[in-house]
DNA sequence: CTCGCAAACTGACATTTGTCACCAGTAGTG
DNA sequence: CACTACTGGTGACAAATGTCAGTTTGCGAG
């Protein structure tokens, strides 16, 4: 029997996937969360074989770990569960980050019921899955361009701050700041940042 | 029995919330589709009592119609049947457009199982609901400040395309298209075209 | 060590954008 | 009718932004 844990901040979605899998022989659900927080106190206590993590969970203002975070926590901290990540959209650097965080299995939720539980089966012996057209998507959209500072500051340039707060916020010079986000647009192909953000984030790189 | 249809493009979802709901007693589910196009088809064939929307469906393009403009169609074509919008993200506006096209139900995919059959029970025998945390803050949202033609040219900005772009493609003068621009951004409170789309669209306003 | 290289950073310059004042036509309303 | 709101437009000015040439720093290869 494969002991699973479910954390999806969508009540709905994770009653409703609980019952459906709980309708498999060789799976049950000893756990629930509706956030990052709850999902890594329930894994602590229930020690689950596989949990099954939506990749954004939280409402919360900004910085809060994901699905991804409470992989990464997991693998360290109880490395015989296998982590999950489900997520309706799915952007080729999120796999990439997932994957890193030693995540064994990644789904769109577009995916039938079937493949959710033999996922779940794969990853519980040993093995890996990747949904194909993501991991297709992933290897074409290529490696992020942007070094680190340039996703930074595109990040907080994301909602459409002025400069100077970008700067503020960066603790950067603005002229800095335009700089990296000239260098970012150049190498997205876009004409102005917020445009360059746009497709930065489609792909997962902020 | 209650007769459903089920229309939501994430398969996993769907068929764990079909499971979820056949196991009332008095719920059935007699059609599910992944598309607005098929949720038409289906409702036509199938005449359903109740149809259960997600509100935004296709991974298409631009401009097709959601659960929204499902509900507006089956209101005129199928007048028996009572339609329920279900969202991840519920934002004010979209709640307005919902009950203006006639739906009698609006709720987050964050409540529970059994709000979700209650509720398909309440519009069924003719009630209405709207998840109050939703129904706050369409009130407190206020009604959409911008007019018509403010409204389309804050859309094609909101992507991030340069002045003359969109003045190209809303067939304006630069001018003009800057003049609407302004007064949108003064009516959001806004600095810049781009946080004007970004506090719009969390409206729902475009 | 030093060469090369890329990232981090700055300031100057040109373009884009936001703002404002103003004009004209059209439609709806008391 | 007068009044108001929306649409579409022009031109000018100021501020924000994008672009570029160039300096500094740190780090690995030779």
């Amino acid at each position: 029997m494969i002991r699973l844990l479910l954390a999806d901040d969508e009540n709905l979605i994770r009653t409703a996937l609980a019952t459906l899998l709980s309708l498999e022989d060789d799976l049950t659900v000893v756990a629930q969360a509706a956030s990052a927080g709850e999902a890594l106190a329930m894994a602590r206590h229930h020690r689950p074989d596989v949990a099954v993590l939506d990749l954004q969970m939280p409402s919360l203002p900004t910085g809060a770990l994901g699905g991804i975070g409470v992989a990464e926590v997991l693998r360290t901290e109880l490395p015989d569960c296998a982590s999950l990540i489900v997520t309706g959209h799915g952007r080729p650097g999120h796999l990439k980050q997932a994957l890193a965080a030693g995540v064994r299995g990644f789904l769109p939720k577009t995916v039938s019921a079937e493949v959710l539980a033999d996922v779940i089966r794969t990853i519980h012996s040993g093995g890996r899955y990747v949904d194909p057209e993501l991991a297709a998507e992933a290897i074409s959209a290529g490696d992020n361009p942007l070094t680190a500072r340039e996703a930074d500051v595109l990040e907080l340039a994301a909602d459409g701050a002025p400069i100077d707060e970008i700067a503020q916020r960066a603790a950067l010079s603005p002229g800095t700041v335009r700089n990296y986000l000239s260098s970012a647009g150049a190498k997205l192909g876009t004409s102005n940042r917020h445009e360059a953000a746009r497709i930065a984030r489609t792909h997962g790189w902020i």
